[in-house]
DNA sequence: TTGAAAGCGCTAACAT
DNA sequence: ATGTTAGCGCTTTCAA
């Protein structure tokens, strides 16, 4: 900036007069400085800019588990929409679920004065966040609560969505319901095998343990597990997967042992319906949890200082053939 | 870091010493500095470090079409993941598809004083970036290449993808072989395009105009495209799918009306060999791509001075059933 | 081992 | 309409 100063042979503020727009800077002037911009490719240092100003270096953090995940990159498109509507630009980190990850990340944001985070937790202690919020720093965490600390959370109706699931398998007559799920550490797995249990006490089936399969974290690992469930003396005719990695691990085992067994999926999938059997899964708007996650930052960061919000968004059981094989 | 000084009676020189964990400091002193910034939760600002230090950000930019689109979730994962390797922070940005908003987030980006960038160009002209590469800022592009200048790009093997799948279509005793596609202004839809006419040609087939419908931008403009061509008095036999959306229209459309129509796609799908007629694919590795893109900004960042590469990425038909019904 | 002073690039506040 | 000065939070340089 100091270069273009001497260029256009104006001072320094006038120049950043310029470069902001702002007003009373003669046309002529004004001008010269854009010329001297041009031909020295100036380009304003937004560091500076942000430090001089204080705060506000509109940028959002976003810490989820996995872009690669249809899931993840979906909330990660809606978070980008609203920060883009609102002048924000969005710094974007995979924790693999690994909680020193989540922190390294986290910290990383932080240090770097993001406005805001938008966080999945990997990690189920968040009391390391405390100074950061008091720093001033606003938080909303998505798709799992955090730990130990009380802030603002978008989550989807877990428990009422495996029910529903469970319970549609029931309804069709089926006595032996397997479930394959991720490691009961992660909230959405432990929330959606407390639906599967609640559905099974309700009409009063007893839960096989051997039929429930919680810990896969990949579609390998979940299709090995469906393919164990499916060579049992007894096996299930019916399996209820816990997300999008388990459905493609179930069908895969399914679809390889031929068998005629009955399946509904937590998360909907884009080509769920031109499947050889189409999927009954229970779905829900993974772009309205990163839209309304994003715009509950916003508000906090426009000053809305109210209490912390648990906002639960509505699953819906969508039927499409797979869930509804007879036993 | 003023406060932290004060708060352990040191100069703030001493703090930044412990912070930057630089030796020359004892281990008291180090423990009481440390104390005082456990207590008053300070967090070091990089922006001001950053400033200070001249360059080196730390930060990588990443300009795609849309984050919401799995080949793009999965090349930004890849990025991620060597970025977070050697150190970087990514910051994301969809420019879909419009080149004003292409322009404005490397602005931003740039602003904020990113090492490098990557970016899958939307627009046709980067004359605007020289000022940028002059200013040090390093640039890859994915996928497409830039618009009058040179640079560093990764690219599919868009041309030899699609000929190959129409070849395989014409071996199996196509003759009305059909393509639908993205807006042909878009470098690989235009490429694709040309390995199909080049299939066509060098077997003798005419283009038939009536068949080729590049412009659909999403899956349901190419469903409608695909019903439309199936309308035809004299409907092709078979299909070519020029990208992962255009795949969901063509199969909903050859879906819901029944044909025995065959279909290959350009982009592999996961879901792919589970779906009612196992889709045959001219597969990629969008992972590879993203990699090898940021692997080669990171060393430009090191310092590699070399002349531009152009760095062409295989695909594979991948046989599954779709590709290989008879006229 | 520790500290004081200068300055990174910019803008707020106050001149002129 | 334009310029001067100070200082954001940190690190570099040099001194004690």
């Amino acid at each position: 900036m100091r270069d273009v100063a001497e260029a256009a042979a104006v001072s320094l503020k006038t120049v950043s007069r310029v470069v902001n727009d702002e007003a009373g800077v003669r046309p002529d002037t004004a001008a010269r400085v854009r010329e001297a911009i041009a031909t020295l490719g100036f380009r304003r240092n937004d560091m500076a800019r942000v430090l001089r100003q204080g705060q506000a270096s509109r940028t959002l953090g976003l810490v989820i588990e996995d872009v690669g995940n249809p899931f993840y990159s979906v909330v990660t498109r809606a978070v980008e929409e609203v920060a883009r509507e609102r002048g924000y630009l969005v710094i974007t980190g995979s924790s693999d679920e690994d909680p020193a990850r989540e922190r390294d990340l986290i910290r990383s944001l932080v240090e770097r004065r993001v406005d805001g985070l938008l966080v999945v937790p990997a990690g189920g202690d968040h009391r390391f966040l405390v100074p950061e919020l008091r720093l001033g720093t606003a938080v909303v965490f998505m798709d799992r609560p955090p730990g130990n600390i009380d802030a603002d959370v978008i989550l989807l109706d877990n428990v009422g969505g495996a029910r529903r699931a469970t319970e549609h398998l029931l309804d069709q007559g089926h006595r032996r319901v397997a479930m394959v799920g991720d490691a009961p550490a992660i909230f959405t797995s432990a929330e959606r095998l407390a639906g599967y249990r609640q559905a099974l006490a309700a009409r009063g089936v007893g839960v096989e343990e051997r039929l429930v399969r919680v810990g896969p974290h990949d579609a390998d690992a979940a299709e090995a597990a469906v393919r164990d469930l499916l060579a049992l003396p007894d096996p299930p005719t019916a399996v209820f997967a816990g997300n999008n990695r388990m459905a493609v691990g179930a069908m895969r085992a399914i679809h390889r042992l031929g068998a005629g067994v009955a399946l509904v999926v937590f998360d909907d999938l884009e080509l769920a319906e031109l499947l050889a059997i189409p999927l009954t899964v229970v779905a829900h708007s993974p772009h309205e949890m990163g839209r309304q996650a994003a715009e509950l930052l916003c508000r906090r960061l426009d000053g809305d200082g109210g209490p912390p919000r648990r906002i639960v968004l509505p699953t819906e059981l969508v039927v499409r053939g797979s869930g509804e094989v007879a036993p």
